[in-house]
DNA sequence: AAATAAAAATGTAACAATTACAAAAAAAGT
DNA sequence: ACTTTTTTTGTAATTGTTACATTTTTATTT
């Protein structure tokens, strides 16, 4: 577990984030469930163990993660945003019914290599797609 | 225009949706400018034609087309939704100096066809890219 | 070690997109 | 013309997010 610790704070200082309590631990919640949590889910999963974390430590902290770059923001729902870890391309399944969010790779080459996209500076993709998962169809 | 107004009239009336005046005046802004707008969007660009027109309205209209499925909403941004009357599959490519969102053809079977989504039932799926457009780079 | 300065976390208020709800207006049916 | 139903509207409530001032923690200097 004190390992655990050393390896996320080393991620923080090697993106000059000083790594605060409150940050090492909203970084570690991102890695350990992959999950792709709103900020509500960190804070209601966080907050027992933290009673006096904030919803602003954690906006702040997510925002500061997303202009490093070591967390995406996805937007899979209009609502609110959800946060990934993983930051190597690869798409995403939201399931209706049970509302998990899968990871499935993507090869992007045949969506960028597009007559229709020559001379545009892709920065950022996303693939979404959502319906029943394999889990729920089972039930 | 009249003609026009028919044939919006038309798309309604076979989606079971009575033809009211702020209903075929959305679905016409729709899609005469098939630029992806935000309620707000189509908000001011109606209000001077009229004036009596609420966003409750606007809001409420959306809903109902995106019931019978006449139109798509996009996530593109965390912060509102954008509307699209061309359901047919394509990906968008949202310019992040302009704001301006490009349609482009994608196929889907590369993505649909994957391992990990074995078993999995897609209902909607969505490409988005973003960065500069081509207008924006030669300037 | 005490004092000072800088950085981070917190709580509250402000904001903005969306929905809930009730009243007013319009349309349809009798 | 009267009644019922549908649609539109305005306002208030809700909710995710940001702004901002204050408090707490951490780092630096004396
Ligand atoms: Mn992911
Ligand atoms: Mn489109
Ligand atoms: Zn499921
Ligand atoms: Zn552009």
């Amino acid at each position: 577990m004190n390992q655990n610790i050393e390896r996320i704070s080393r991620i923080l200082i090697n993106n000059n984030i000083k790594p605060s309590f409150q940050r090492i631990k909203i970084l570690e919640y991102l890695l350990e469930n992959k999950k792709h949590p709103t900020v509500d889910e960190i804070y209601v999963s966080l907050h027992p163990e933290i009673p006096t974390l904030s919803k602003t430590t954690i906006y702040n902290t997510l925002n500061l993660f997303l202009e490093s770059g070591i967390v995406r923001a996805l937007n899979i729902e209009s609502s609110e945003s959800r946060y990934d870890p993983i930051t190597d391309q690869h798409g995403h399944f939201k399931c209706d019914h049970c509302g998990s969010v899968y990871d499935f790779p993507v090869n992007f080459e045949n969506i960028k290599s597009n007559k229709f996209l020559e001379g545009y500076e892709v920065k950022e993709k996303d693939v979404i797609l959502k319906g029943i998962c394999k889990h729920c169809k089972e039930n």
